[in-house]
RNA sequence: GGGAGCUUAGCUCAGCUGGUUCAGAGCAUCUGCCUUACAAGCAGAGGGUCACUGGUUCGACUCCAGUAGCUCCCACCA
C-alpha cells in the first residue's frame, strides 16, 4: 500500500487505541512476572481534562508503557474522586438553575439527584484520557463511592473511633459561609490582601455610667465589635496599668466588658489593646477560655449576622463592614483608618472569605498514627523525587494537627454516628447495631436514634485509595492486594502532598502495615508563558482536546514533556504552542525516515560491498547501546524530559542526519540487503523507545515497516537489554562528523554553493582508517575526486581538523584570508588551552595531589593540543608560502 | 516570623560524586540552499566575567559563608 505524505493522527489514534483496547493489552492480572504497579490520582468525577491531568496521566502512561516493554505486568489503575465540596457545589447550582433549592429537597431526594448528575457527567475525564492515550487498564476502573469502597471508609471510621483515634469535639473550625461546611486546615488558603485597620475607641466606665476616658483598639474586622466580650492588654504595658479591672462599653451596643490583662497582646502591635471576639477568632476564643468569657456569636452558618449581633441582623458580613464603619464614624468612636496588608484564609473550593467559627465536629487524632508514616520517608522506604519535598513533609509531620473529617455536606459517606434525642451518641455500622450498643452502653432500650447529618471529608476516603482499589480492605489477602500492594509509583502533584500523599502513607501504614508505594514522583506545576498558574480562575488552560484533534495526541504528549523538568514548574507556552508544533515537526521527520527507508525495500541487492555502509551500521549500533544506557539512568532519577531529548536528538541527528544519509545509495545504485535489514532493526528500536512517550506514531510506522504477525505489535514488544558500546566505533565516527562538519564549513566560508563540487586530498597518519570511510566521506562533502596525498595541495583551501589536514581544490575563486583567519583563531585558542595545561603540569602541587588518571588526562590532552598546534603551524606556513 | 529552592546564551532549561577538548541543549537569530524522505526541511555560523563578594583547594559554574533579587511552603500579631 502505498504511503500517505503525512502521518494522519486521527485516523491513527481511533485504530490503534481500538486495537490496544480489543487486544486487552492494558488488563493486568496477577502472574508469575513482576508487577509494576501505579494507581492513578482520581480525579474529581465531574472534573474536565486540564493541564495539570495531562502532565500527570501522560508520566504515568509513560511509566507504564515502559514499564511493559521491559517484560512486567504493568497495571495502571484508575477512577474517580467523588469530591464531596466540588460536585454538591455543581449540583446545588444545577438544581438552582432548574428553579430548585436544596433547602427544599429531602435528603433522599437531593442524593438522587446528584447520582443522576453523576452517573451523566462522571467519568467524561475518563473518556477523556482515552483521547490522551492513557493505558490504564479500564476494567478495574473505581470510583470512590463504589459500594465496597462506600463500606470500606465507613468501616474505617468505626474502627479508628473504637480505637479511640478518631473523637467528637467543639472547637474552632474554618467554616465556608458559602458550602456552608467546615474545612479541614488545608483546604483553606491564605491570600494577602489589601484591607483597613480601623481604631476604635471604647469608652471606659467611670463606675457612673460612661465617661469621657476611652481605650482604643485596632482591628481590621469592624463588625465582630457586636461579638467583643472583653478588652485585653499585656500586663506589663504601663500605658494602660491603671486600666486593669476595669469595664469599658462596646460602642454602638453598649455592652459592658472587662479590661484583662494578658501576655499574648502584643504591645507594640497596634494600640497595644486588642478587642476580644471569642466567637470569631481563633486565638480571641483561647483567650476567652482562659478567663471565662462569654462567647457571643454575631454570624449565621451563611455570613450574615444573627440576631446575637443585636445590629444588622440578616445583613451580609461585607455590607456590615461598611455599613457600622460609617455608623461608628458618624458616633465618633473612629480614631483613624490606615490601609494595611494582611492574610485572609479563603476556601480552596469556593474562593469565599472563611470565618473561624466554633463548632462541634469530628476530629482524627494525627499524632496517634502519624509516626510510622514519617519514619518511612525519613529513611528512604518511600523515595520523593524530587528529594527536596522530603523537608516539606517532615515539617508538616512533625507539627501535625488534628483533623477535622467532618462535612456539613450529603453527597459522600455519612458518618455513622447515632444520637439520641439528649445527644447522646453511638458509632455504629447501621441503626439496628447502633441500638444494640446504644443499649448496652447506655442500658436504655429501643431508644429513638438518628444518624449524624454530616458526611466525610472527601480525603478521608481517598487516603485508602491504593488500598481498596484492590479491595484490599473489604476483601482482605486477596489474590489482586497480595500481589500488586504496596504499588510501586505515585505520580502526584505536590500541592496534595499533605491532603493525600502523608495521608495515604498512614492508612498504609494502618491497615496494612506496609508503605502504599515505593517512590513518589512530583511534577511541576503548569504554568502559562507568563509564569502565572493555569487555572480555571484565570482562563488560562488551554482546551486539551481541541489541541489534541489539531496537533495529535503524540505531539501534546511530545510539548509536554519536552519542558517539564523533574520537579520543576513546567512553562506552557499557550499562545505559539511552540513545543506542540515542535512535537509535530518531529513526527514529520520520523514519517519521512519512513518512507525514505521503504523506498530502499525497491533497491536492496544480496551485494555486500559497501565498507562504509557497513562501518555506519556499526556504528550505529553502538550509538544506541550507548543511548540505552542511558536511558536506563535517566528513567531511574524520573528525568523524563530529559529522556524525551535524549531520544528525539538520537532520532533527528544520529539517525536522520547522519546514519540514514551515510548509507542512502546514489541516484542508481542498491541498498545492501544486510543493511537494509539492520536499518529496519534500527528503525524498530528507535520506535520502541520513543514509544512511551508517543505511543500512536511510534505502533504505526512499526507496522509499516514490516508485515507483522498478528499480536505482534509495539506496545508489548520486549526491549532488548543494552550490550557494551564499543567506544572505538564511537569515536571513530565522532571523527568523521567533525572532519564533515570542518570541510563544509570550509565550503560555506568560501562561498561555494551546495552544487558545486570539490576535489579532496587528505594528508594524513591513518589512511587505513579513511580508506573505509572515503565513500561517506566524498559523499558528505560533496566531492567528485579524492586521494592521499603527502604534502599541501597547491591553490587549495586549508581545513585542518584534529591532526588530519585536508585541502580542497575548487574552480571557484577562494579567499585565504579567511582561511587564515580561522586558522589563527583556532591556534590562539589552542595555545591558550595549552598554556593552562602546560602550567598545570608544572604546578608540583597538583602532580603531587591530583588523583594519577587525571595527571595522565592532562599530559594526553597536552599531546594531542601539541599535535593539533603542529599541524595549524604547518598549515598557516604553506598559506604564507602561496 | 520560620523553612525550602532558584539566579548559566535573547527565551526555557541541562550541567550527577570539583580538573578549560563540558561552558551545553531546544527554541529564537544570522548566512547559504526548493539537493529526487522531509522548506513542518537541509548545511553552516554567531551568542554567556555560569547573580554579586569573600573563603576552602594545586584547581570552583560545580564545595562553604555572606549579600542582592525572585519563587514556593508553613505560621494565631489583631
Amino acid at each position: 500500500m502505498e504511503l500517505s505524505k503525512n502521518f494522519d493522527h486521527r485516523s491513527a489514534e481511533e485504530k490503534w487505541y481500538r486495537h490496544w483496547l480489543e487486544k486487552k493489552y492494558f488488563e493486568s492480572n496477577p502472574d508469575n512476572r513482576e508487577p509494576y504497579t501505579i494507581v492513578m490520582p482520581p480525579p474529581n468525577v465531574t472534573g474536565i481534562l486540564h493541564m495539570g491531568h495531562c502532565l500527570n496521566n501522560t508520566i504515568q502512561d509513560i511509566l507504564i508503557r515502559r514499564a511493559r516493554t521491559l517484560g512486567k505486568n504493568a497495571c495502571w489503575v484508575p477512577g474517580t474522586d467523588h469530591a464531596s465540596i466540588a460536585t454538591e457545589a455543581k449540583v446545588v447550582q444545577m438544581l438552582r438553575e432548574k428553579g430548585i433549592q436544596k433547602a427544599s429537597l429531602s435528603r433522599e431526594e437531593f442524593l438522587k439527584y446528584a447520582w443522576e448528575w453523576k452517573e451523566k457527567y462522571g467519568g467524561i475525564i475518563l473518556e477523556q484520557l482515552k483521547k490522551l492515550g492513557c493505558s490504564a487498564d479500564w476494567s478495574r476502573t473505581t470510583f470512590t463511592m463504589d459500594d465496597h469502597y462506600y463500606q470500606s471508609v465507613i468501616d474505617v471510621f468505626i474502627d479508628l473511633y473504637n480505637k479511640g483515634y478518631i473523637y467528637r469535639g467543639k472547637r474552632m473550625i474554618n467554616w465556608d459561609p458559602k458550602a456552608k461546611t467546615a474545612l479541614s486546615d488545608e483546604e483553606v488558603i491564605r491570600k494577602e490582601v489589601q484591607s483597613k485597620l480601623y481604631y476604635v475607641k471604647y469608652f471606659i466606665d467611670n463606675n457612673s455610667g460612661t465617661g469621657n476616658e476611652f481605650i482604643t483598639i485596632a482591628t481590621v474586622r469592624p463588625e465582630t465589635i457586636l461579638g467583643d466580650t472583653a478588652i485585653a492588654v499585656h500586663p506589663a504595658d504601663e500605658r494602660y496599668k491603671h486600666l486593669h479591672g476595669k469595664f469599658a462599653f462596646v460602642p454602638l451596643i453598649n455592652r459592658r466588658i472587662p479590661i484583662i490583662t494578658d501576655e499574648y497582646v502584643e504591645m507594640d502591635f497596634g494600640t497595644g489593646a486588642l478587642k476580644i471576639t471569642p466567637a470569631h477568632d481563633k486565638n480571641d476564643y483561647q483567650i476567652g477560655q482562659k478567663h471565662g468569657l462569654k462567647v457571643i456569636d454575631v454570624l449565621n452558618d451563611d455570613g450574615t449576622m444573627s440576631e446575637a449581633a443585636l445590629l444588622y441582623v440578616g445583613e451580609d458580613r461585607f455590607a456590615v463592614r461598611k455599613k457600622i464603619v460609617k455608623n461608628l464614624e458618624e458616633n465618633g468612636f473612629i480614631e483613624k483608618i490606615e490601609n494595611y496588608t494582611n492574610q485572609v484564609g479563603f476556601s480552596e473550593r469556593t474562593d469565599v472569605v472563611i470565618e473561624d467559627r466554633l463548632s462541634l465536629q469530628w476530629w482524627v487524632d494525627m499524632k496517634k498514627i502519624y509516626s510510622p508514616a514519617l519514619q518511612a520517608v525519613l529513611e528512604n522506604e518511600i523515595k520523593f523525587y524530587p528529594a527536596k519535598f522530603k523537608n516539606l513533609y517532615r515539617n508538616w509531620m512533625e507539627n501535625i494537627k488534628d483533623w477535622c473529617i467532618s462535612r456539613q455536606l450529603w453527597w459522600g459517606q455519612r458518618i455513622p454516628a447515632w444520637y439520641d434525642e439528649e445527644g447522646r451518641f453511638v458509632v455504629a455500622k447501621n441503626e439496628e447495631e447502633a441500638k444494640k450498643i446504644f443499649q448496652a452502653q447506655y442500658s436504655i432500650a429501643n431508644a429513638q436514634l438518628k444518624q449524624d447529618d454530616d458526611v466525610l471529608d472527601t480525603w478521608f476516603s481517598s487516603w485508602l485509595w491504593p488500598i481498596e482499589v484492590f479491595k484490599g480492605y473489604s476483601n482482605p489477602n486477596n489474590k489482586d492486594i497480595n500481589y500488586y500492594y504496596p504499588t510501586n509509583t505515585l505520580v502526584t502533584a505536590p500541592e496534595i502532598i499533605f491532603f493525600w500523599v502523608a495521608r495515604m502513607i498512614m492508612a498504609g501504614f494502618e491497615y496494612k502495615k506496609q508503605k502504599p508505594f515505593g517512590e513518589v514522583y512530583f511534577t511541576g506545576i503548569v504554568r502559562d508563558e507568563l509564569g502565572r498558574k493555569m487555572s480555571k480562575q484565570l482562563g488560562n488552560s488551554p482546551d486539551l482536546l481541541a489541541l489534541i484533534d489539531k496537533y495529535g495526541a503524540d505531539a501534546v504528549r511530545f510539548g509536554i514533556m519536552i519542558s517539564s523538568p523533574a520537579g520543576n514548574d513546567l512553562l506552557f507556552d499557550v499562545k505559539e504552542e511552540s513545543t506542540l508544533k515542535q512535537g509535530s515537526f518531529f513526527i514529520n521527520k520520523i514519517w519521512n525516515a519512513l518512507k525514505l527507508v521503504k523506498m530502499w525495500s525497491e533497491k536492496r541487492s544480496a551485494d555486500i560491498s559497501n565498507q562504509s555502509a557497513i562501518f555506519a551500521v556499526d556504528w550505529f549500533e553502538n550509538r544506541l547501546n550507548e543511548v540505552k544506557e542511558e536511558l536506563e539512568n535517566l528513567y531511574t532519577d524520573f528525568r523524563l524530559s530529559e529522556a524525551l531529548k535524549t531520544i528525539y536528538s538520537l532520532i533527528w541527528d544520529d539517525f536522520c542526519s547522519w546514519y540514514l544519509e551515510w548509507i542512502k545509495p546514489g541516484f542508481d545504485e542498491k541498498i545492501d540487503s544486510v543493511v537494509y535489514e539492520k536499518t529496519i532493526g534500527f528503525f524498530e528500536e528507535l520506535m520502541q523507545l520513543l514509544h512511551p512517550f508517543m505511543p500512536f506514531v511510534t505502533e504505526e510506522i512499526y507496522h509499516q515497516l514490516k508485515e507483522r504477525k498478528q499480536g505482534n505489535d509495539l506496545i508489548v514488544a520486549q526491549i532488548s537489554k543494552a550490550a557494551i558500546a564499543n567506544k572505538s566505533f564511537l569515536a571513530q565516527a565522532a571523527f568523521l562528523k567533525n572532519a564533515i562538519t570542518a570541510i563544509r564549513d570550509a565550503r560555506n566560508k568560501n562561498q561555494l554553493k551546495p552544487k558545486d563540487t570539490i576535489a579532496l586530498f587528505i594528508q594524513t597518519s591513518q589512511k587505513e582508517i579513511f580508506k573505509n570511510l572515503q565513500n561517506i566521506l566524498v559523499k558528505q562533502v560533496n566531492a567528485d575526486k579524492f586521494d592521499f596525498v603527502d604534502s599541501a595541495v597547491a591553490n587549495s583551501i586549508t581545513v585542518v581538523a584534529g591532526k588530519e589536514k585536508f585541502y580542497l581544490v575548487t574552480n571557484k575563486e577562494t579567499d585565504s584570508t579567511a582561511q587564515k583567519n580561522q586558522l589563527e583563531k583556532d591556534l590562539e585558542y589552542l595555545n591558550g588551552f595549552l598554556a593552562s595545561i602546560e602550567k598545570k603540569l608544572s604546578n608540583e602541587r597538583f602532580v603531587k595531589n591530583a588523583k594519577p588518571e587525571i595527571v595522565q588526562a592532562e599530559q594526553k590532552k597536552k599531546a594531542d593540543a601539541e599535535a593539533k598546534i603542529k599541524a595549524i603551524k604547518e598549515s598557516l606556513k604553506e598559506l604564507e608560502n602561496k
